[in-house]
DNA sequence: CCACCCGGAACTGTCAACAATTTACTCCCG
DNA sequence: CGGGAGTAAATTGTTGACAGTTCCGGGTGG
């Protein structure tokens, strides 16, 4: 569908693959927060020279992924609390308003979708008794639709592509007890409803309040994690 | 003052250097937007060799400050209307939140100087008469000096740094005329008071408003200056 | 006169070697 | 036995050269 043919295809340089696998590698854990990537070693084992593997680690340091220390070695970087603490004020804007914009440009047929994917995760035990949920998979699908419906391609990238790396970085286990998920589950639906009824002041308080009380509530389980330590 | 010694320094690359170098370049104009940057002719220009050059740009192309095209070159990022607008509303969020910030976390002795900032500002005949100010070096300090009292690093940086180096490069204009400039002084003068009154919500208000009708207003004048071409 | 094809020049992509710095280890001295 | 200087190994920083691609111009045929 997606005229697939007749869009100009472009070469793909060594230095586009290996970022994107760094990428991949540094945002599904592979690669650990805070390791130190060997550039003889990395080169060797994805087959390249350590020109275009230098230039890539140049390309995810713009993007803060990576963090050099000249001389020393590059670092997958490690966020602490402070960083994500102020990670999570700056998507509360950038979501709160991409919501907003969703409220009156996204279509029906992309309500009458998102409407399926929370009545699905409705249905979800993991959900209903109030294990896994936020922070995982199905978290980031019901974000990242409402963020592509703002149809603003610079936030839609931050949001999806820049700040959603940096977090999955920091995993922080999800709220395994305390039923943080099946609150975040409501605050879902009060989102949802107010995208439905295309109000986007309402639609951006709620997105707001949403991901202020999940700031709260990770900062709250990483002071506890860091007490008991 | 600032424990000027003690605190480590580090040695500092070429590509360091060279960063600086290019970007300092494009932001202030040299380099415009649109052009070719050749690899070649910088690396002679600069006295390093290409590797290093090469490495910079990967660097800014991480920042999109420019655009690489595989076997083609890279280019200075040249942000269409479109971009641009996108890129306000962007800042609308993220200053909006800062300005709400700042409202609880600024100093009184920085609340001090942001107002003697704005006496200057009031005593200039180009601001009262409406030519000028919008959108130059005085406009940029006011919003600085907020956005920094924030206290939220990764906020700093995304705007100060990233953002407004971005806006740069969209050299538009002021308002030379429809006297934009003293509307947008009296804006700085209502966040200010918000500021002052210690007020998070009518400062992230007052600031949201300035930065949408800065916005409304630059996009009003391309529209006309591509009717007119 | 226009369209097409075909070199050659210029440029980008990649690599391997060299230089400089950091790190780890060993050995010696107190 | 502990500490420190010195040296060797490993790693990063930088360079120049080679390979592949794109771009420009001239020439030829229709």
């Amino acid at each position: 569908m997606n005229d697939a043919l007749k869009r100009p295809i472009r070469a793909q340089s060594l230095v586009d693959v290996v970022t994107e696998r760094l990428e991949a590698a540094i945002v599904n854990g592979e690669l650990a927060p805070g390791s130190r990537l060997s550039e003889q070693g990395l080169a060797l084992s994805m087959g390249v020279s350590r020109g275009p593997l230098r230039e890539a680690i140049r390309r995810l340091e713009g993007r803060k992924l990576v963090q050099r220390t000249t001389n020393i070695g590059v670092h997958v970087t490690q966020l602490t609390g402070n960083d994500l603490s102020d990670l999570l004020v700056v998507r509360e804007a950038l979501e709160g308003i991409a919501c907003g914009l969703a409220a009156t440009a996204m279509t029906d047929a992309e309500l009458a979708d998102l409407d399926r994917l929370l009545g699905d995760h409705g249905e979800q035990e993991s959900v209903r008794n109030g294990t896994g949920y936020y922070q995982q998979s199905p978290d980031f699908d019901f974000h990242f639709r409402i963020v592509s419906a703002s149809r603003n391609e610079r936030l839609i990238h931050m949001l999806c592509h820049d700040l959603y790396d940096l977090l999955r970085v920091y995993r922080y286990k999800s709220s395994r007890f305390s039923g943080r998920a099946t609150a975040a589950f409501d605050e879902h639906l009060r989102i949802a409803a107010a995208l439905r009824a295309r109000d986007p002041e309402a639609a951006e308080a709620a997105m707001r309040a949403h991901i202020r009380n999940a700031r709260t509530h990770i900062l709250a389980q990483i002071a506890e994690d860091t007490a008991s330590a």
